[in-house]
DNA sequence: ATAACATGGTTGACATGTCATCCTCAAGAG
DNA sequence: CTCTTGAGGATGACATGTCAACCATGTTAT
């Protein structure tokens, strides 16, 4: 048996796995964007915002939540303070910038918020068995704790 | 109850699909293009070009095979064909373009095959049950079949 | 034949991602 | 105090993706 070729049902696997997922996210991206006008990196800093800090953030602090490094935030608020989603503020009490959602931000997350929901209902959690739900939690335990 | 916005365990579940995903497919994309310069999209065309049609596919079924738009495979075949990974040659028996391979694509491919094998087998295969395998395959046909 | 339409591809503009580099400011080490 | 070091960000260059417009060439209807 040869240890590095993939054989046929591996290789199924795969792209199986692959391609399942990229139709159903792209779906529900793509259903929240043309609805919204919202990009799903849009979608995720203004949520994390309200969810973790209230409207506001330290960029920092929302790179990490995002698992994204500095950069890409960095150019991607840019974008977004450009559309008036958000606003960089310095920070006084520390070296930082305060990132804030701005009224029109908070306007299109709260219209974006049950678009998401029911198109994850939609595209995604309809299509789970129990067993699916089981398999999906501890497949993500397992592979957080690799390397 | 609330039909419109998720509950904690339905996030959960949709965060934990998403980032496990995204955590184990970059993974192997990463390992891939550190150890041979190919991005994921390189890997595509090249491994569909020797698989499908023996070094060489029309453009038009090279794309629809990729499941991407001609645009974006015109695009990201402009920049292959600048790094000598492939070529381009009108058809004389009909209208379109012939992609070919190169002897550098070839190599590149060849370099990155057992590579992609060996990133699948420890990032993905290896941490699958045999539920997870069913749970895989029932669930991309499922979707599959999706609106 | 010619007008309408479909197919196969290219192109430009812009959004998104990645990487390396640079800048500033703070905290310690000498 | 000065020098290094690291944290927090910004920036430029370039790769990748998406969308709409364009162009050329076949096909079909009238």
């Amino acid at each position: 048996m040869d240890k590095n070729e993939l054989n046929e049902e591996e290789l199924q696997i795969w792209n199986m796995w692959k391609g399942n997922f990229k139709r159903t996210f792209g779906r529900v991206v793509k259903e929240m964007s043309e609805h919204t006008g919202l990009s799903e990196g849009d979608f995720g800093i203004l949520d994390r915002l309200v969810q973790f800090g209230d409207g506001k953030l330290r960029q920092q602090e929302l790179a990490d939540s995002m698992d994204w490094d500095k950069s890409r935030l960095s150019h991607h608020l840019t974008r977004m303070e450009k559309r008036g989603l958000v606003v960089r503020k310095p920070l006084t009490t520390e070296r930082g910038v305060q990132v804030e959602i701005t009224l029109a931000g908070q306007a299109a997350l709260d219209e974006a918020l049950p678009v998401v929901s029911s198109a994850i209902r939609k595209y995604f959690l309809s299509q789970l068995t129990p067993q699916d739900l089981e398999s999906i939690t501890a497949l993500a335990e397992r592979t957080k704790k690799q390397s």
